[in-house]
DNA sequence: CGAGGCCTTGACCGCGGTCAATGCCCGTGG
DNA sequence: CCACGGGCATTGACCGCGGTCAAGGCCTCG
């Protein structure tokens, strides 16, 4: 599996494109992303050291891409690329056990980030974000952190001046 | 595997009970959901037939259910028992495959709707829903798929008026 | 029949978005 | 070493999407 040095703001993968291979960052942090109708950026999910990023539908089943990914930071990758990487049917056991741990872990945080989406205030949002994740808090800006969370950088930075008052 | 008949209305898991089943709907429909801090009903997911339902995070960690599992519908669901149910390193390949196939496509549809969650309006999120889910729509009450949208029953049905009238 | 649940409609409200101005920080070049 | 410029955070005034609340009609089921 082959590395590779990108500048902050490589592109990796547009809307449109098959998406053919998965990230994984051995240093810096990429981002997957969506463009809405009103060219609106909504960032789908961060992916600093270790973390893996690509675009599992359009990986899986060869239908063109809705998303993003794009270096956050000047970034060193591995690439996991789809010709060398064997469907399900072909895997060996141990890797397969491996893979299928990895999807449910993602399967339930996604599932909590769903919940939270929908049932939570932007405040217990952001002070959610904050308890889960504080490294990426001081890690990346701000606006970047409110379009994860689905509110604007004005409003994240009205929520911030509200939780210091408070405690 | 054994199947139990519930009249609508019966509640299989609710919040601070550890999740020691799946359930899969044979007839009927059912919805996991969670109420939010002011109260308020969010339906994560919906169950016809064929469909798994379950608490991922506290079947396989063993921790507190946050959700409610009940019955939209007089149902009959086959019950997967934790006990009876391998653990992913104790399964047959066969069935990890299947399991693992499963896994990825509920994560795809997951990112999808978090997706529209993130960047739709909630026109474009009901009209996407009648586009997936035709046959929801004639079956579920309208406060039931509001829930799902993120939205009220009242705003639904000011976008239905809307829509109708455009066509 | 009567009661309760669901849908609809409309008036009003408020959370969060939009837009614009200001200031800060930092990287780059003279 | 300082001047400039661009991107980010902050603040405040205003706006609008969607929520809240209440009333009325309709259907279903006891």
């Amino acid at each position: 599996m082959k590395s590779i040095k990108i500048p902050k703001g490589t592109i990796l993968l547009r809307p449109n494109e098959i998406c053919k291979s998965g990230y994984k960052v051995k240093m810096g942090c990429l981002k997957s992303y969506v463009i809405n109708s009103s060219g609106k950026e909504h960032i789908i999910q961060f992916a600093p050291e270790n973390w893996l990023i690509s675009d599992l539908e359009s990986f899986t089943k060869g239908t063109k891409s809705k998303i993003f990914i794009d270096a956050v930071e000047d970034s060193e990758v591995e690439i996991l690329d789809k010709n060398y990487f064997p469907e399900f049917e072909e895997m060996e056991h141990v890797m397969l056990l491996g893979l299928s741990t990895k999807l449910r872990n993602n399967l339930i945080a996604t599932n909590n980030r769903l919940i939270s989406l929908l049932s939570s205030t932007s405040e217990e949002r952001y002070f959610e974000f904050t308890k889960t994740y504080p490294q990426l808090v001081q890690r990346l800006p701000q606006k970047l952190i409110a379009s994860y969370l689905g509110m604007t950088p004005e409003h994240l930075s009205y929520i911030k001046g509200k939780l210091a008052k408070k405690g």
